[in-house]
DNA sequence: CGGTCAGTTGACTCTATTCAATAGAAGTGG
DNA sequence: CCACTTCTATTGAATAGAGTCAACTGACCG
């Protein structure tokens, strides 16, 4: 009646780390002529959680986070996005979560149905989408793991090993958020990750030149940390 | 130079629960002709994350669950799919997390090429997997407030909740997966869950006529403990 | 009926949180 | 440019919530 599963082998089965394969994908083409540039300062709302979503975003420069809140406050902090990136992760009539300004930063602000427009006309646009929808669905995957499974310290080194990847060279000083949004990111508290950050300076693995950037002197140990070498 | 937000007021602003909208998905359309039945056993791998993503699989009976491992064991599942559902999260060359049956199943296995080819003859098949695509992201976003935010008692509440709005009716009994595979799902350990479901049945909230299912008694009360009403 | 596996319950431990005090940055205005 | 305020980050001590380890119970299956 069935087939059975053709028992390939699982060639390789590497467990673990993989943040995710390496494939880049083609930053995203949208036509020059639509959208309007805004400006957003720190910590402003772009949009709330639970409006009506009539707009979507580009950010052109700066950084967006993406959060939700609960009744009594706790934050969690969803995923950020820097240049070039898309806020399009939901096409629903509102917005699933709320977008705020991480530092002062410039989006670009598209009509609902100008995207919606897109997608239909344009299958370039629509596969491009697709596939960046699905690299986020990845990456919040991954973060599952960081969250449901980590300690504090493989959390922080994570994030860390995360961030030193986006550089061309794994050393460069890498910009961080404040720590409130790393701990509402990692579901850690500020003290925490403030406590975490001082033990991995400490320890060698790190610089802290200000409250607002890391160097990763180590890189190998910090890989280390990442699924636990306690 | 730059516009500003416009200060459409946060009209509502609905801070909390929302699951999310609930704006019903149309079930995903596939050829009838295309694809082949596979049977799988309890606790079968279907694919292993890492391999060469060569098929993707929509669930006809039974259910699936997503998961990713340290390389110390630790696990996270990631996601749960039942009859309908298609489980493409990625078109990346690997697959990003392995998949297992939950229960005795079938699922519909289908080539790499042939859903590609869909993806690119088939406008409504193309938006229609973006669309659940998005939903997958939505309910991600949702999930990582789970892990990174919420009490055991929470996070239990919060996934009974969420089996028990799949139900027609909230109180109708809802059938569990194993005690691990709950504890995974939800960045617990399988004692901390039994702990949390003991004490929902003695607060008269739920009832467990058998291990592998429960009735919520009081909804109400359950959905007071999703956002903590300590 | 015995054996295995899943789930439950208890006692203890430990990690991260909470609360509190301090230190340091950044911004404001004279 | 410096005092003053405010906000963010750090550090310490005590606490609590979930984890660990271990023993026990009950289902299921040959």
């Amino acid at each position: 009646m069935f087939a059975t599963l053709a028992n390939r082998g699982p060639s390789s089965r590497p467990v673990g780390n993989s943040a995710a394969a390496p494939e880049p994908v083609a930053a995203l083409r949208l036509p020059e002529n639509i959208g309007r540039n805004v400006a957003v300062e720190r910590d402003e709302v772009i949009f709330w959680e639970g409006d009506q979503a009539t707009s979507y975003y580009r950010v052109v420069s700066g950084a967006v986070r993406i959060c939700k809140l609960m009744a009594d406050g706790r934050r969690q902090v969803a995923d950020f996005f820097t240049a070039g990136d898309l806020v399009v992760l939901d096409l629903a009539q509102l917005y699933s979560f709320t977008a705020e300004a991480v530092v002062d930063s410039v989006v670009r602000e598209y009509s609902r149905s100008s995207i919606m427009n897109l997608l239909t006309s344009d299958q370039q646009f629509s596969r491009q989408l697709l596939a960046i929808t699905c690299r986020r669905l990845m990456s919040a995957h991954h973060q599952m793991v960081t969250l449901g499974r980590k300690t504090a310290e493989e959390r922080i080194a994570t994030f860390l090993s995360g961030l030193a990847d986006r550089k061309p060279k794994r050393t460069l000083p890498i910009e961080l958020p404040s720590r409130s949004d790393i701990a509402d990111y990692l579901g850690l508290t500020v003290e925490t990750v403030s406590r975490v950050l001082a033990k991995l300076k400490r320890q060698g693995v790190i610089e802290l030149p200000n409250t607002h950037s890391v160097t990763v002197v180590d890189p190998d140990a910090l890989d280390l940390l990442v699924e636990g070498a306690a």
